[in-house]
DNA sequence: CATAGTTTCATACAACTGTTTGAAAAGCAA
DNA sequence: TTGCTTTTCAAACAGTTGTATGAAACTATG
């Protein structure tokens, strides 16, 4: 393994495509000719397409992972085993968020790829994509010491919303932009990430009843 | 146009395999094939592949759309022209909820459809697409004048939050059961449609500040 | 009936897909 | 250098894709 270069380049090239124009119209080709190797290069390094896209996104996966339970776990230690149930969720929608729409580049085409990889479900990942269930758990339990008195219904579907709200921010920034005519501002991306953990918290801490019943709450404090 | 047999077959056929399996993987043939037709068909009758989408959405989507602004127009008579917040929500994420996880069969592979549309872009849709926002529009008109002290932003940001937790719920059914290990219902609709509601209401009507000043305000109420 | 128009069909086509091949090139130890 | 392994490359492969063709079958009107 004398130097990893087009090993590399293929990755790179790759996580680009994908994360620019998802995983249907991009072809081995685009991605060696974007690489600037040689198009056998992918079967040679990879054995298949299969396997370059789940080496893909099983590395992005492991990154995204590790560096949600480190905000967790600094989040937890600084409150003395018990975080605050909105630094628990800014964990877990901050890595991804702060990635797809912060300034690098190479970190932005990993978390749109990752974005992309968990929409369009394509063969090699879906059978790997179990094991976020077991990721996600771990954030279920974090929600569940920071408010014992929430159902663990109620906990599921909060950390379910949250995840919605921010991948579809990324997902669509085009439609909200248009929509609100550049009235909303997607740049300002701690914002963003404010928004979508003070939704969940709120979603998490009134979660009683009906529509009707939490909107005159709402209303009684507003 | 003697009758349109083999025409609807194929749309019936192309919507179901579209639901089903997203645009990536599924073929011409296939959709022949699912409709009993001949392969030439399509191109007779619809001029090429991309059409046939393309027709496919555009009727979807103006069905779609009727039936939410048929319900807000409801919905604000009800009301005498100023409907509640919840029922202009319910009117934006109803139709598309109750659809895709409702009991009938051609409503759900109706709704699965516009849903893949919105979310696996391919070129036929979008180009067409831009048109929702205009949509949309009428929706954050009718939220403006149900909360009249709420800031535009504030109205487009609620707005793109319920539609992001009603998406996200009925794409990724799979992952909230595997979660919960099923304790999370599913199969109850209005009970989903009455939460996604719920927790946008709240979003717009507890806007002000910040993650931690809002979790205090909704603690203090919990 | 005949005939003009519409619709279906089997088949072929060219373009593109991921993958394989075998030889050339490069890297490296002796 | 020699010899062996690893890596690159152009070319070809078999399979699949959307589309086109021209003849056959059907339909309806005169």
């Amino acid at each position: 393994m004398a130097s990893d270069h087009t090993r590399t380049a293929i990755l790179t090239a790759a996580e680009r495509l994908y994360a620019e124009r998802g995983f249907a119209d991009v072809t081995l080709r685009d991605i060696v000719a974007a690489a600037g190797v040689n198009l056998a290069a992918v079967n040679y390094h990879f054995g298949s397409k299969d396997e370059l896209i789940a080496e893909l996104f099983v590395t992005r996966s492991l990154a995204t992972n590790r560096e949600r339970l480190n905000e967790l776990k600094m989040a937890e230690a600084a409150g003395g085993g018990r975080a605050d149930i909105e630094d628990v969720l800014r964990a877990l929608v901050g890595p991804t968020v702060r990635g797809c729409l912060g300034p690098d580049k190479q970190r932005s085409d990993a978390a749109r790829f990752m974005i992309r990889a968990s929409i369009e479900s394509v063969p090699p990942i879906r059978k790997i994509k179990n094991r976020e269930v077991d990721h996600l758990r771990k954030f279920a339990a974090a929600m569940r010491r920071s408010l014992p008195e929430c159902s663990d219904v109620d906990i599921y579907w909060g950390l379910h919303f949250a995840l919605a709200m921010a991948h579809q921010t990324i997902r669509d920034t085009e439609r909200l932009t248009k929509l609100s005519e550049g009235r909303c501002d997607l740049n300002d991306v701690n914002a963003i990430i404010d928004r979508v953990v003070a939704v969940a918290t709120l979603a998490l801490t009134t979660t009683s009843g009906r529509a009707s019943k939490t909107a005159r709450v709402a209303r009684a404090i507003g």
